[in-house]
DNA sequence: TTCGGAGGCTGGCATAGACCAATGTGCGTG
DNA sequence: CACGCACATTGGTCTATGCCAGCCTCCGAA
């Protein structure tokens, strides 16, 4: 693996880093195209030297390693793991935004699904989900904590929040293994009819990375969903954190009357 | 603004960081969690004092204080400046998922949207494009390479592709500052029926961190779209970079039969 | 033979400091 | 009065180093 050293590009190179007059870059953005192209074709699981190595090998210091590595990391390209070192990271997955299932996706994908109940209790609302839910802040809520996995490997946060007065007693039903979905029609008669989600970044809480085996501050996908049955009546707030180095979201999308 | 110091949470404190026996709270994100508490109030625009103060305030090295100030950038919480300073960003803005118009979506949230073509020219198909153009690789294809702005401020990166001879003379058209899906339609008779996008996140590399005015490295939203006509021909590839620092991306999503 | 502990190796966090690049202000000169 | 330059301040990059925490292997003891 000493071959990874074999020469990183420098300032004039033009190992695909054409620079122009107006951006300046820097170090460890070429070391990490760098490992990039050394890397890109290896398959996931192949170890990479770690750091100290790599300081030594590339002439720069470790934390500039480290900024390359990370970015990496970042990209879902390579995984650290403390104590192990670090390795050519697997593909991302790929989850439909549409109301299908987490499960579906996954097997379509090869990947076997599994989930994990984290925590399931009651909480006062607070003015957010008393908006979201339509009812006073202070209400009692169900929250639903749930840990999504593909092929054992933590993939997913999920957080649901239910008026706990309009659903009675569903805690009893969900810790049946039961879905959210399942649960509400068969037992309470609601179907969701439509939802409003919204994506954006964010980075990884510690206590979220954790559960996610993953670094603090790594960027997630923050995914929120906000759904009403038929009579446009609020079911639940949803806010879940997706791995970003691992997950990239898709949509089908039809033009009307098309 | 010297209050900013005012106290900073430390191990046992109850500052909301319930820090259980499982997951240890590294000081930069105390210090995050902190420094978001003082100003997430605070009216966009507020400068926040430099680096070098608060590290003396906060008697801890630059270092921290630039970890901890570099996670509220990435969520888009605070914004920095080179020589000038940090200080409270803008709220983020949302952007529909539908095959809506980029100008609508600002308009709907009382901003000014512009573009402003940054690059428009032929290059040969790679593998990826070839594949998704239906054409060969190393065909001509169109490259028109925008910059979306709100109030001034850019916010997007959009690279469109298209196969050169299915549209011949398209750059003209599009000289005429008139919309991509406009000259399709009008000069050319094809309609997007029908797409697939997806998303996911992405460190800011130099030359797109440049053109957006942000930070290489920062995470952004990538979001490709593959489209097709009516007669499933594919029309466009586009690859756009969003600061994940100022948007979430929004979908109204319908259960069929709802 | 098996289990536990020590040591080595790995990544994670933090400090101190130097230097570079971008911005802004103030002062001097034309 | 306007413009340019110097200086101060700010964030950005990089080095060197030390220490902590997690993982793994090997060796010794039971």
């Amino acid at each position: 693996m000493s071959t990874v050293a074999s020469a990183m590009p420098t300032d004039g190179d033009a190992a695909g880093l054409a620079e122009d007059a107006s951006t300046r870059i820097p170090k460890y953005y070429r070391l990490k195209r760098h490992l990039l192209s050394i890397t890109e074709s290896m398959p996931p699981g192949t170890p990479v030297p770690p750091e100290r190595t790599l300081s030594v090998e590339f002439g720069t210091s470790r934390t500039t390693v480290r900024q390359a590595v990370h970015e990496l990391v970042v990209e879902g390209r390579l995984t650290r793991v403390q104590g192990r070192g670090t390795f050519v990271a697997q593909p991302k997955v790929t989850q439909q935004l549409q109301l299908t299932s987490y499960t579906e996706d996954m097997r379509a994908q090869g990947l076997e699904p599994t989930s994990r109940l984290v925590e399931i209790g009651f909480i006062p609302a607070d003015s957010e989900l008393a908006s979201r839910l339509a009812i006073n802040a202070g209400t009692r809520v169900l929250r639903i904590e749930r840990l999504r996995f593909a092929n054992g490997e933590p993939m997913a946060i999920e957080a649901v929040h239910v008026a706990a007065s309009r659903f009675p007693s569903l805690r009893k039903h969900l810790e049946k293994n039961m879905s959210l979905y399942s649960a509400l029609a068969e037992n309470y008669g609601v179907r969701v009819a439509q939802a409003t989600e919204t994506i954006e970044t964010l980075p990884a809480p510690p206590r979220e990375a954790a559960l996610l085996n993953t670094d603090i501050g790594l960027p997630m996908l923050l995914l929120t969903r906000h759904s009403w049955d038929e009579e446009h009546k609020p079911v639940e707030f949803v806010r879940s954190l997706y791995r970003g180095d691992r997950y990239r979201f898709t949509a089908h999308l039809r033009r009307p009357g098309a």
